[in-house]
RNA sequence: GGCCCGUUCGUCUAGUGGCCUAGGACACCACCCUCUCAAGGUGGCGGCACGGGUUCGAAUCCCGUACGGGCUGCCA
C-alpha cells in the first residue's frame, strides 16, 4: 500500500513541480575538505537546471558535524563556486544555525510516535546485530517508551512492510524494502541533529523541488522520503543522483588519496571555461557530437535525463588538451592577461622588478600554442627575466659535444654586427651551420641551451630578438668559455 | 555478507530494434609541415563483459552470470 502512494506521489512530484511549483534547487556541500571537481560538477548541474526552469538555485552549507568542520573550508567552497560559475541565488544558509528548526521537527516526530529515544550504545548494537539477520540497529528500544535524556539518541521508526520507490531522472526508479531499512538515527544523544534530519527538514523549509546530488546518496533516499512523508511533506522533490567520479583504478575520487580539489588546478592554471566544459562532458554529451562547447550551449541543451549513471573516470590529459585549446582560443591581449598571476605573483621564478611586460607581449603568441596550463607559462620564457639561464645539464651536454662548441664561438662573432632582426639572425647562424656542414636544426641547438638553458623552447631566433644583442652575446661567450 | 547502482575502443562518449562494416574526442603510433618544442594537417591502432532468450532482424528489449562501484556510522 506504502509502496503504490510513494510511486503515485513521486508521478504526482513530476507534473506539480515541472508545472506548478517555481523550481528550487539546492547543493549542500559539508566543509570538511577542499572542494571536490565532483561537487563541482554536482553544483553546475544545479545550476544549470535552476537556470533553465527560471527557478532558484539555494547554497545550504550542511556544518551540523562540528568535529570536522571548519571555517576556511567554508569559506574555499564559495571562492570555488563563484569561480567555476556556480553561483547561488539564494544563502548560504547554514545548517548550524537552523537547529531549533530540526529540534522542533524532532519533538514532533516523537510526539506523533513516529520516532522514539533510545540508549543503546554503539557497541550494544553491534554485539546483538552479529547473530541478528538484517543488519543495523535491531528496533531495541521501539515500545521501551524512553522519554529524553542525555545520552539518548532519537530513532525514527520505520515501516516493517512495503516498499519505497525513489524517482529519479537519471537512474529510474530504485526501490527499496521497508524491511530492511532500519530505525535510524535522527538527533545523537548530545542533542545535535544528524544529517538526514537536518537535510529533510531543510528541503522541506526551502520548497526544494530538484535533489540533484551524488550517487553516493542513493542509499538513504528511502530514508529521506519516509522522514517527508512522517513530516507531511506532501509532493517529495524529483530526484538526479548523477555518478560519482573515479580515479584510474576506478574507485570515487577521495580527498585523501586522489587530487580533487578544485581550488588546485585552478592554480596549476586551468581556464575557468576548460575546467567548466571538461566536467559537463563527464556523463553528458552536447546532441551534436562537439566537445568543446561554449557554456551558453550548454546552458540550451543539457538535460538531466540524457546524464549518464554509470562512473566516470576524471581524466586529467583529456583536461590538459582542452585546456589547451582554450587557451589557443584566447585573443593575444586575453591570453597575457590571463598569465599575468604566473608572471607577477609571488610564484614567479624571478624578482618582479626583472619582469618586462613589452618582452612578455613580444613572446606571447609563440608561447601561447605550447602550453596546456598556464603553470607553464614561466619555464618558456624565464630566460628573459632571469640574469642566468636555468641550465638543463642533459642538454648542455648533448649539444656542447664536438662541432656544438666552434659553432657557438662562430655565431658569437657573427652576430656581433649583423642587424638585430629574427630572420637575419635565423640566416645568420645558417650560414654559420652550413660553414660546419650543419643544417639549421643542428646548429640551433647549442645557441638555444647557451641562451635559454633548455633544448626545447619558443622558436629561437624571436627569443633573441626579444632578449637583445647584449644579452644574447654575454650568453653565448659565457657558455663557449664554460663548455 | 546484505541492499542499491552500473557495464560501447586504454579514457570520456554517440547510439533509444534495421541508417552500425559501431561514429567522435583525448591518449598512443606513423607521416607531412618545421630552427627545437608545440600548434596544425593526413592516416593508423583500438570497443558493444559473457551466456541465454524475444524478434525476420539486437550494442539497443528481457533473464541469468561475471566484473566494477556506492552504501551498510549517534559522518555527510
Amino acid at each position: 500500500m506504502r509502496a503504490g502512494a510513494l510511486v503515485h506521489l513521486g508521478a504526482f512530484a513530476r507534473v506539480l513541480s515541472s508545472m506548478d511549483r517555481p523550481v528550487r534547487v539546492r547543493f549542500a556541500p559539508s566543509p570538511t575538505g577542499y572542494f571536490h571537481v565532483g561537487g563541482a560538477r554536482t553544483a553546475l548541474f544545479n545550476r544549470i537546471v535552476a537556470t533553465q526552469a527560471g527557478g532558484t538555485f539555494v547554497l545550504r552549507i550542511e556544518d551540523t558535524d562540528t568535529e570536522r568542520n571548519r571555517d576556511e573550508w567554508t569559506q574555499g567552497i564559495l571562492d570555488a563556486l563563484r569561480w567555476i560559475g556556480a553561483d547561488w541565488d539564494e544563502g548560504p544558509y547554514f545548517q548550524s544555525q537552523r537547529s531549533a528548526l530540526y529540534a522542533e521537527a524532532a519533538e514532533r516526530l516523537h510526539a506523533m510516535g513516529s520516532a522514539y529515544y533510545c540508549d543503546c550504545t554503539a557497541e550494544i548494537v553491534a554485539a546483538r546485530t552479529s547473530t541478528n539477520r538484517t543488519p543495523g540497529y535491531d528496533g531495541h528500544c521501539r515500545d521501551r517508551r524512553l522519554g529524553r535524556g542525555p545520552g539518548r539518541a532519537l530513532r525514527f521508526r520505520t515501516p516493517d512492510t512495503g516498499t519505497t520507490t525513489v524517482v529519479d531522472l537519471v537512474r529510474g526508479n530504485p526501490t527499496f524494502d521497508n524491511a530492511l531499512i532500519e530505525d535510524f538515527v535522527l538527533v545523537r544523544g548530545n542533542d545535535a541533529a544528524m544529517f538526514i534530519l537536518a537535510n529533510v527538514v531543510d528541503d522541506l523549509d526551502m520548497g526544494i523541488t530538484h535533489v540533484i546530488r551524488g550517487e553516493e546518496h542513493l542509499p538513504n533516499t528511502p530514508k529521506a522520503l519516509l522522514l517527508w512523508e512522517a513530516l507531511g511533506g506532501g509532493a517529495p522533490p524529483l530526484f538526479a543522483h548523477v555518478s560519482v567520479m573515479v580515479n584510474e583504478a576506478r574507485q570515487k575520487l577521495s580527498k585523501r588519496r586522489d587530487k580533487v580539489a578544485l581550488e588546485d588546478y585552478r592554480h596549476e592554471g586551468y581556464l575557468r571555461d576548460a575546467m567548466r566544459n571538461y566536467l559537463m562532458l563527464l556523463g553528458w554529451a552536447p546532441p551534436d557530437g562537439r566537445e568543446i562547447v561554449p557554456w551558453e550551449d550548454v546552458l540550451r541543451d543539457f538535460r538531466l535525463e540524457d546524464v549518464n549513471a554509470s562512473p566516470a573516470f576524471f581524466d586529467v590529459k583529456k583536461l590538459a588538451a582542452f585546456n589547451g585549446e582554450y587557451l589557443r582560443a584566447l585573443d593575444p591581449d586575453a591570453f597575457v592577461e590571463a598569465c599575468a598571476p604566473w608572471l607577477i605573483g609571488p610564484a614567479a621564478p624571478w624578482p618582479l622588478a626583472s619582469f618586462d611586460p613589452e618582452a612578455f607581449r613580444a613572446m606571447a603568441p609563440l608561447v601561447q600554442t605550447r602550453v596546456q596550463v598556464l603553470g607553464d607559462v614561466p619555464a618558456m620564457v624565464d630566460f628573459l627575466f632571469l640574469d642566468e639561464p636555468v641550465i638543463d645539464q642533459a642538454s648542455w651536454e648533448k649539444a656542447m659535444k664536438d662541432p656544438g662548441r666552434s659553432v657557438l664561438l662562430d655565431a658569437t662573432h657573427a652576430y656581433e654586427d649583423c642587424a638585430w632582426q629574427a630572420d637575419v639572425l635565423k640566416a645568420t647562424l645558417e650560414a654559420v651551420g652550413a660553414a660546419h656542414g650543419q643544417k639549421l636544426g643542428k646548429a640551433q641547438a647549442p645557441v638555444r641551451v647557451a641562451v635559454t638553458g633548455r633544448s626545447v623552447g619558443p622558436p629561437l631566433f624571436e627569443s633573441l630578438e626579444v632578449l637583445g644583442r647584449s644579452r644574447t652575446l654575454a650568453r653565448l661567450q659565457a657558455a663557449f668559455s664554460r663548455a
